[in-house]
DNA sequence: CGGGTTTGACCAGCGC
DNA sequence: GCGCTGGTCAAACCCG
């Protein structure tokens, strides 16, 4: 077991270097095998709040149950990696019932979506909450390859901007049901830097994911999938190796359409903060160029990921673009800010087409995500 | 022919 | 009110 921790370390050292991820916390999950392994372990992790990640409940190990810890430290763990919006930002806003009169308040609980008592969906309300945006600076490795986070982009403008050499790009995320966008500039001072805006959420599959389910239903997915080669199938990760995809059928609609995780989950997960499972089924560790996953197999067997994959309903890897996903060439730092506090990029780049780059390369050097981007969501 | 990109025009917000 | 700036629109164009 040490091994495998030391070849973790070794292969992903941003994991808890970058992420902050104690080396004692990673081992002591590697010694808890059953715990990322689904089951009923798994299922109790819906009873965790992202509350745990803030640190503001600490449980004291003698009085917690092996079991119980290790499910806090893997929603440690996930929160630490993953501070974007989560599934239950999805399902308060998907969701036409909810319980008490306050959307919000909903958001904050974070658990309580499908009360008896109706309650006007107010989706501005709701969505209006979670339109946060977050910058990230991509250090690219040189060459005009742009990080291909797994969605499908569509240009929409472009801008140059004042004392800045290089345009801004202006992209919407192709799905017609989804009002993501993104602005990519280089920076000034970093011709090699990337600095990309995301605003709103995606609320749709990203392409990756029907790519790591090839179904051989003809599904509008697996053919957009099939057609469309810029979305890099190739593995060039040296460390992984791909995996036979899972059979496990899609629980969504191929055409993007929203399926709200907590009835798509057949675990019976309510809501709340995502299982490591969830995560792990969901994070093919080849989907995106040059880029595996936190939870790789060194956490979760390919069994278990099976189990996984057929509970979790994908929604969460759409949910989680570059947070989580491990770049291989490119420094990944996040900075969170609100829509209205703007000005997020102070340098612009000439950005190629983000569906286009054909060859991403992510480095591992200093990922962070900035909690504030959680504080901005809740 | 469909989908994506380019690019000039248009619009809204903001400071003076 | 005016000008500047950033963001978006939409027609033209390109490409597979």
């Amino acid at each position: 077991m040490e091994e495998m921790a030391d070849e973790i370390s070794s292969k992903y050292p941003w994991q808890h270097d970058d992420f902050g991820f104690g080396e004692e916390l990673m081992r002591e999950l590697l010694d808890a095998p059953s715990l990322v392994a689904g089951g009923a372990g798994a299922d109790n992790y819906s009873s965790s709040s992202n509350k745990d990640v803030h640190g503001e409940e600490v449980e004291r190990e003698e009085e917690v149950p092996a079991a119980r810890r290790r499910e806090s430290m893997v929603n440690k763990l996930i929160s630490t990696v993953y501070s974007g919006p989560t599934l239950s930002d999805i399902e308060s806003a998907l969701s036409f019932t909810g319980a008490g009169a306050d959307p919000q308040q909903q958001l904050l609980d974070g658990h309580k979506y499908y009360s008896s008592s109706p309650v006007v969906f107010s989706p501005d309300k709701v969505l209006s909450k979670m339109e946060n945006k977050y910058t990230m600076k991509i250090k690219t490795c040189g060459g005009t390859g742009l990080a291909d986070d797994g969605y499908k982009w569509r240009k929409y403008g472009q801008k140059s901007i004042k004392n800045s050499p290089n345009p801004r790009s202006y992209y919407r995320c192709t799905n017609p049901r989804c009002n993501a966008k993104k602005q990519v500039e280089r920076a000034v001072d970093e011709p090699d830097t990337l600095v990309v805006t995301y605003e709103g959420l995606h609320l749709h599959y990203t392409y990756s994911h029907f790519l790591q389910h090839p179904t051989p239903a003809p599904s509008a997915a697996a053919a957009a999938a099939a057609k469309k080669p810029k979305l890099h199938l190739h593995t060039t990760a040296p460390e992984t190796t791909t995996e036979a995809t899972s059979p496990t059928p899609l629980t969504m609609p191929p055409d993007g359409a929203v399926v709200p995780a907590g009835t798509g989950d057949s675990s019976g997960d309510s809501g709340g903060v995502h299982r490591a499972a969830d995560v792990a089924g969901f994070l093919p560790e080849h989907a995106v160029p040059n880029c595996s996953y936190l939870f790789d197999r060194g956490f979760v067997g390919d069994e278990d990921r099976m189990m996984m994959t057929s509970g979790g309903g994908g929604l969460l890897e759409d949910m989680v673009p570059l947070l989580v996903r491990r770049p291989s060439c490119t420094s990944v730092t996040t900075t969170a800010t609100t829509s209205s506090s703007g000005s997020p990029a102070t340098a612009p780049v000439s950005s190629p087409s983000p569906s286009t780059s054909s060859s991403v390369s992510w480095t591992p050097a200093s990922p962070y995500i900035d909690m504030a981007i959680l504080s901005n969501i809740f």
